[in-house]
DNA sequence: CGCCAACTTGATGGCTGTCAAGTCAGGTGG
DNA sequence: CCACCTGACTTGACAGCCATCAAGTTGGCG
């Protein structure tokens, strides 16, 4: 497990928060629960912390107490090898939970970093853990969260491991589409967070590969690039793209 | 999530059990509960099942309703896409716990293979979850073992985003050891459950590359391969290759 | 003994990495 | 306001790793 350097003191600025009035109840961790368990879930998780781009969440290493949901903004999470390779496992956006690699060791296992200033709710585990003894619905709840994120790695994982580049990237486009809209954005047009090294990082490609497959959809018109402004014209034509799997 | 055609009735036997004289406790789900607490989980997991080699625990779209034990033996996941690609996702052994990409779902997304005759312990999840929420030890655990699922997974994605072929057989053959190690077998030798296509799938490699990469070590002298059958001669050698990130 | 699956090994080709040069956009300072 | 600078991106040329195709070998099992 990489360890850290010692982390400079972020700025993080703390305000009142409560799920229950938070718009991405429906996606985050009180889905389902009752008025009265949401308010006892509110006592929990009553600081709100603000990430400016380029700050980390936590790091590597740091000792593990709290999983974050993600209220506004937009995150990466990265591993880094001894040998000084890294790469992005993953990109979080709002209703998503941060820190969930933690438990296992009591220590963070990879780099949260905000890709935009995002807002986060602060969540102490082992409080999460004695309210998820007294509401089932909570404890269920969590855990479909932690299998679902099971269930999204093995996704990369065949994604890695048989997918050529232009597959990743039609893959990875939907995949982003798909969540866009879930949060009420459009399906079909927004500004990526992240550059196209990250992308690439994620996908197992070169940023020179990355780019040259944007250029290739944007031939075949299957997208409008301009810069971090993606518009997708055919989805159905990148869904091909994806289970082409051709010989 | 690609749904399976109808199972056939597999066989399957069914024994008493209990994790209180399983001499896995220390690696399975018992990990620090107390005596009491220990009995009350085996009035839970109280059936074991017999798999044979080559048949399925479960499979891809099954409803999902009790996680496994692997009390013996060893299995493989693997997942099928749309197109028909497929990827084995893990190969699993004793003391180890299969099913947890079902609780996202309510459905399993994977399916689990027997690569030798193999027993497991029958755990169903809602009781268990009944369970979990009257001892925080187990609790705790519970959530300690899907984390450390998410970042095995991490792990796997780093070997498929960022190493070569040589490196990801490397990687597979130390940690292949190491688990054999912790179960009290040779660190230095053992035979192989699975086929150079599974380790190829696993790996996102093709099994000529495998094969290849077996005779490499071979000649190099850091390994003995005979089939199936792996002596591993020089440990430092491959962590040497597994992150030689040279240029 | 013969068959078959699993495996090994060789030859070739293609995808993607690498290296390099150039373009673009945004931000800073004069 | 504009020039400049820098990081991000694009595009091209080439090379290398691994996939593909093919042939042969091994070992297990009926």
């Amino acid at each position: 497990m990489p360890l850290s350097p010692v982390v400079k003191e972020i700025s993080i600025a703390v305000i009142k928060t409560a799920c229950s009035n938070c718009n991405l109840r429906e996606l985050c961790l009180p889905f389902g629960l009752s008025e009265e368990e949401m308010a006892r879930l509110d006592e929990l998780i009553n600081v709100r912390k603000r990430i400016k781009r380029g700050e980390h969440l936590y790091r590597a290493g740091q000792p593990f107490e709290s999983i974050y949901a993600i209220r506004s903004g937009f995150f990466k999470t990265d591993v880094l090898l001894e040998d000084g390779r890294d790469q992005v496992t993953g990109f979080q956006m709002a209703g998503e939970l941060l820190g969930l690699d933690g438990i296992s060791n009591e220590h963070h296992s990879c780099n949260a970093v905000a890709l935009e200033d995002s807002e986060v709710c602060h969540i102490p585990f082992s409080r999460l853990e004695n309210l998820s003894r007294e509401i089932q619905t909570l404890q269920h709840h969590f855990h479909k969260v932690m299998s679902r994120e099971i269930v999204r790695d093995h996704g990369v994982m065949m994604l890695l491991g048989t997918m050529r580049a232009e597959e990743r990237l039609a893959a990875f486009l939907l995949n982003l589409s798909q969540r866009f809209t879930a949060r009420g954005f459009s399906h079909a047009e927004f500004n990526l967070r992240m550059t196209r090294e990250e992308i690439g990082s994620y996908l197992g490609l070169k940023l020179e590969t990355v780019s040259r497959a944007f250029s290739r959809f944007q031939e075949e018109g299957l997208i409008a690039v301009q810069q971090k402004h993606i518009r997708i014209l055919n989805i159905p034509g990148l869904k091909q793209i994806m289970s082409h799997h051709n010989h």
